[in-house]
DNA sequence: AAGATGTTCTA
DNA sequence: AGAACATCT
């Protein structure tokens, strides 16, 4: 395994030295080379953001440094095509074999899969690890060996676990480099000029890389955590851990926040301190959501754009970008709802509770398709994260077993007053309400004249009165669910008389496409279970691999393809943080982040490699099954391993699907299959074919 | 003591 | 919105 060579260690989300597995690996192997490769385009539709390649810049950069200081640096290699950039590093330095840690998102198991292949094709030996959850995907089943689909069973699961997540492991003390002459890295651009104005004022309150990321966890373990339970749902209050960028780049592992944060709790049940008792339990879930999200992205890969319940694919969904519009410059009227979208807009950072807010008025209230409000988010938010994100936005769509109730529509005066009791929140981010009385502060549409006239407001100038009013929405949301319903018993009575093909699959397998607007804004806007049988010996050899297969014809995904790369800006958003504004002026003066507005992001939407219609009669899915491979057990990653569930409303296609996949699975070279669904957004969709059970 | 009213929670 | 729980009278 050794050999003469040296290994790769090729870094993702995972941009830490400490507990870090592969990198591990690579020392305990001998000499290493570090390698990290941009390739957006490999993202597709989810090309980083600004904020989140901002980041990502400053995590490397750190990331480089501590390798540096440990002996060895970071390549970088920019790229179309991480494999190929892989196979050239290996060419220039002699590499022998290659190490990695595990991601779980629909593009990476395909990615990483293709370079398992190819690289193991061509002599060379890869390892991968899991770095990046308490607990492997495949290890946490129910009684029956299923996976949970309600998160509640799922964590319960985890926290009783038959053994521990691994402890964290330290840094190296040395590493050895490589011999790198040969292989010169490439400069990574994360943002233009424009972007870069935009981007100035971030490190001011955030500082990316991983001893940050320490130091983060470390203050928040200390600090806020004891009080968490009682300060976590106010809108401003800065009580939050702040790690979920850490978290995403893998600049902390989780099983460090996991082992810190139950060391305390072990103290504190000591002491009797119940409250922080409670405490721990409530952060934790919350890293609990985002092992489940992964959980979720392994087993559903297509839930970032796909609901999970079935039903839902006949939502009338309203397409109305000027509605989409308003809610991203927070001109909704409802001041809760504006405050938080501006303050996404200016600072790439929401209050978790503040994220449920405005995209539960996004798909309740103005009923937009939850897509585009997860794409809007993605683009951003600093701790931009596809699974996080999707699961979110599912959740909030009643698109989940246990997740909100489709017909309920927050209020967001009434959240207001529970998250933002004082309204000081509202009045930092909406200095046009900065004047106006608690009282009235989150329904200005019922202040008396006089009292508005006193605040220096005019509803419907500058500041709108609501855009739909929640009895309207109400009344709307109503009709909609009956339409869908009516919809839905439409669809499985035509499946039932066998005139089922064709029928359903317009409305169920061409997702909405996002609004032009999403990435060209008009100019006059400013721009801008059981224990597994083996639980621990082939941990380093759990690679999540994809198996695809011959299924039939149920996608014909054209809107999806054709997407113009565009022009992405903002409606212009206060970005002055400092409260005192001119009270006139529908004009929101321009702050520090906004002398940029357009900022130019191109859509890197490989439509080259999309099949003909006619090719699409092979759809992709897999199945779940354990076969050997290095020598070591391997789960076969799969979509819809989902036997359980009256829950996921399936129709009996989607589980027969399921059955028949798993006998026909090793018939087919996965590696023709996925070259041909690499461009990602498609992936999903052809993966699930129009299953619904997902 | 039982009923009304209020509070908190929901992945 | 509605259940579960807590507090008031």
């Amino acid at each position: 395994m050794s050999g003469g060579g040296c290994s790769i260690v090729w870094f993702r989300r995972d941009l830490r030295v400490g507990d870090n597995p592969a990198l591990a690996a690579g020392v305990r192997a001998g000499a290493v080379i570090a390698v990290y490769i941009w390739a957006p385009e490999e993202e597709g539709h989810y090309y980083p953001g600004r904020v989140s390649r901002w980041w990502l810049k400053h995590s490397l950069a750190h990331l480089d440094s501590s390798l540096r200081s440990l002996g060895t640096s970071l390549i970088t290699k920019r790229s179309p095509d991480s494999v190929s950039s892989l196979l050239e590093v290996i060419k220039s330095t002699g590499a022998t074999q290659i190490f990695f840690n595990h991601l779980y998102d629909p593009l990476s198991l395909v990615r990483d899969h293709r370079a398992k292949e190819v690289l193991t094709a061509q002599g060379i030996a890869v390892r991968s690890f899991n770095a990046d959850l308490l607990y492997e995907p495949w290890e946490v089943n129910d009684a029956h060996g299923h996976p949970f689909t309600t998160f509640a069973a799922f964590w319960e699961r985890c926290l009783s676990m038959p053994y521990d997540p691994e402890s964290p492991l330290l840094p190296p003390k040395r590493i050895i480099s490589g011999d790198v002459s040969r292989c010169p890295s490439d400069t990574l651009v994360f943002e233009d000029e424009l972007e870069k104005a935009s981007n100035a004022l971030l490190a001011r309150a955030w500082s990316p890389g991983w001893s940050n990321a320490d130091k983060a966890l470390t203050t928040f373990i200390n600090g806020p955590l004891i009080e968490y339970s009682k300060n976590r749902r106010k809108a401003d209050s800065a009580t939050t851990s702040f790690l979920s960028p850490h978290l995403h780049f893998g600049e902390v592992s989780v099983r460090k926040v996991f082992h810190l944060a139950c060391i305390k709790q072990v103290l504190w049940a000591n002491e009797g301190n119940k409250a922080g008792e409670e405490s721990v339990n409530l952060f934790l879930k919350s890293i609990g959501l985002r092992e489940y999200s992964r959980y979720m992205s392994f087993n559903h890969p297509h839930s970032h754009e796909r609901p999970l319940l079935g039903h839902l694919k006949f939502f009338p969904w309203v397409i109305n970008e000027g509605y989409f519009k308003t809610w991203r410059q927070g001109r909704t009227g409802y001041p809760l709802v504006d405050a938080g979208m501006r303050e996404l807009w200016a600072t790439g950072w929401l209050h978790d509770r503040i994220r449920v807010v405005v995209s539960s008025f996004f798909v309740k209230v103005l009923q937009l398709p939850w897509r585009w409000g997860m794409k809007y988010f993605w683009d951003t938010l600093l701790d931009a994260d596809l699974e996080s994100d999707a699961l979110g936005w599912q959740y909030i769509s009643g698109t989940l077993p246990d997740g909100r109730e489709l017909d309920r529509i927050d209020n967001p005066q009434f959240e207001g007053y529970t998250f933002d009791p004082n309204g000081e929140y509202v009045r930092r981010w909406l200095p046009e309400l900065s004047r106006l009385p608690t009282e009235w502060i989150h329904h200005p549409w019922n202040a008396p004249e006089s009292v508005l006239q006193a605040a220096g407001i005019e509803l419907g100038s500058n500041y709108p009165l609501p855009i739909v009013g929640i009895d309207a929405a109400k009344a709307r949301l109503q009709e909609a669910l009956s339409e869908m319903w009516q919809q839905e018993a439409a669809s499985r009575a035509a499946v039932e008389n066998g005139t089922d093909e064709g029928l359903g699959d317009s409305s169920e397998s061409t997702p909405i496409a996002f609004p032009q607007d999403i990435q060209m804004e008009e100019s006059h806007e400013p721009t801008r279970n059981n224990p597994p049988p083996v639980p621990r010996q082939y941990e380093d050899q759990m690679v999540p691999s994809m198996t695809s297969s011959l299924l039939r014809v149920e996608e014909e995904e054209t809107s999806l393809h054709l997407r113009n790369s565009a022009e992405d800006s903002r409606g212009e958003v206060p970005t002055n943080v400092n409260v005192n504004q001119q009270a006139g002026g529908d004009t929101l003066n321009h702050g520090v982040l906004q002398t940029v507005h357009s900022n130019t992001r191109p859509y890197y939407d490989t439509a080259i490699g999309i099949r003909s219609s006619a090719e699409d009669s092979t759809a992709e899915s897999s199945s779940v099954s354990r076969r050997e491979r290095d020598g070591g057990v391997v789960p076969v990653w799969s979509p819809s391993s989902t036997s359980f569930s009256e829950q996921f409303v399936g129709d009996e296609n989607g589980i027969c699907n399921q059955f028949i996949l798993l006998a026909e699975a090793p018939s087919v070279s996965p590696i023709d299959e996925l070259e041909a669904v690499i461009p990602n957004w498609t992936l999903a969709a052809r993966i699930g074919g129009s299953q619904k059970l997902q």
